[in-house]
DNA sequence: TTGTAGGCGTTATCAA
DNA sequence: TTGATAACGCCTACAA
């Protein structure tokens, strides 16, 4: 009936914000990852449904300005709970926030002794399935682009990478490992090592789509024909890996569902409902495009 | 002193909520726009430096949702400022936010009668300076694809293409231009649609890069040789276009650096200092890369 | 200078 | 059931 309640006051008398929040882990100033902008936006959609807002902040990740960041959207109980992602190994934002008795999810679950609810996508198996699918193409020479050690992603897939070697027994080449950061450019570097070595790999498997895409521009500029000469796969399946040349070959996630799912239990776990589930799993879903053969 | 506001409290008091507010013109469902984060996190970083908050919500472009999420936010305070993009030639959230009194800035400007302050890109400089390139390395059949007739920049850059050609005699042909949707799924509709004529042209220019990727791919399906038998070039200068297969010819907008001017500028409305300027221009940057002969 | 009271717009509570 | 009232926590204005 055109009325609309004042939003501070009703904060104040309910001591709460109906706000739930999100640091974006920018890494460099001018920062874009495609993988973000779908994730956000399934955080919005979920969010209004529930006549939650979101409060987006950026933040450095393992930086000082993260730690403040973090400290005064939960101080000021600006927001009712916060998203968490690229969840490191340990992770003290989830000591912090649990002290602090901020509700939180995660994607992702660190190793902290905590029961985080989360959303996990089960990269040790999606890493498998690959290997395997690679494997019983006859490939031998097997690569991995990593990111950062110290990353729950990083630590999940290369140990499907490694394992799925073992299974297959096929030995492990140290050479054959590198690090990437995540992004393109990461990948376009790790790979033109890769490329430089006197037994080239038959094959470059990625921790995500991005190190992927820098991998085809590397073996593009060396006239390297991938999808013939070398297969690459990635993980994540962003929009973007229909449309490289080749065409990728990708474990996909449903990131926007994903972030949705978050949202769900955050709200839930904020109206202290009970929650159905505090760990929920997804498989990754093995996309083969031309860039593996097809 | 370890003593944090209750934030609540102090909205009411004051009348502010120290937050700006963003609303992601989320077309799919599962929307993900390379563009956005990078905007995103722009309008992020500049708001933390102003000490505000940035609330991101997510509509439907032109949809009866995106009404009501703009009237939500106006009505109840909840955020001290707006910003907008994607802006439309006529625009009705100009006449809106005009009348609700609630300040904004926005990328763009559409042509309602209002002074809004804005940060715009000179599309058609860009285009202009695009085609010439293009004319002088001898193409002459330079087609052109481009968005939602209603989009300021469709109207722009469409017209710098066509004054472009106009300039240097070049007749035009009507053939040559598609309307693509500014994501990568239309841009390789359209130019299979091109790539069909009897006639095919020898460049395609593209309103924005995800619809030139579009072009690369359909390109490369046909067997055609991007840099060498066909010219391809976009508009924005996302990070993908740097690693595309060939990498791509663009014209690069400073996204980062202009969600930051807005921000500045709606930070300095809000709290009524006299802006400097009402209307910030930049101009694309023409970066030449391998998709148009290098 | 220092201190205190009132009110911002809700909603929860309690009394009628 | 309905309606008045107090309290949420901060800021400002005014009084001492």
């Amino acid at each position: 009936m055109g009325y609309a309640p004042n939003r501070a006051a009703r904060q104040l008398r309910r001591q709460r914000s109906d706000t739930i929040g999100y640091i974006l882990p920018a890494h460099a100033p001018r920062f874009a990852d495609p993988f973000f902008s779908e994730f956000v936006s399934g955080l919005g959609d979920e969010a209004t449904l529930h006549n939650f807002d979101l409060l987006v902040t950026t933040a450095a990740p393992d930086s000082d300005s993260e730690k403040k960041t973090y400290e005064r959207l939960a101080q000021g109980r600006k927001v009712d709970g916060l998203v968490l992602n690229r969840m490191r190994l340990m992770d003290w934002r989830v000591q912090y926030l649990s002290q602090t008795n901020l509700p939180f999810v995660s994607m992702e679950r660190s190793l902290d002794k905590s029961n985080q609810a989360s959303v996990e996508v089960d990269g040790w198996a999606g890493f498998k399935m690959l290997m395997a699918y690679l494997i019983a193409k006859g490939h031998k020479r097997i690569a991995f682009i990593g990111g950062p050690a110290d990353l729950k992603i990083q630590a999940d897939r290369f140990e499907g990478y490694e394992k799925g070697l073992a299974a297959a027994g096929i030995p492990f080449d140290p050479e054959l490992v590198m690090e990437g950061d995540t992004f393109r450019g990461g990948g376009y570097q790790a790979a033109q090592r890769l490329l430089a070595l006197k037994r080239i790999p038959t094959a470059i498997t990625c921790i995500n789509d991005l190190t992927a895409i820098g991998v085809l521009h590397a073996a593009s500029e060396k006239g390297i024909k991938v999808g013939h000469d070398l297969a690459v796969a990635g993980f994540d399946g962003i929009e973007e890996t229909e449309h490289t040349t080749p065409p990728l070959t990708t474990l996909s996630q449903p990131l926007y569902e994903i972030a949705r799912n978050l949202v769900r239990m955050l709200v839930g776990s904020i109206q202290s409902l009970p929650l159905e589930e505090r760990r929920v799993r997804f498989q990754p879903k093995l996309i083969i495009r031309e860039s593996t053969g097809g």
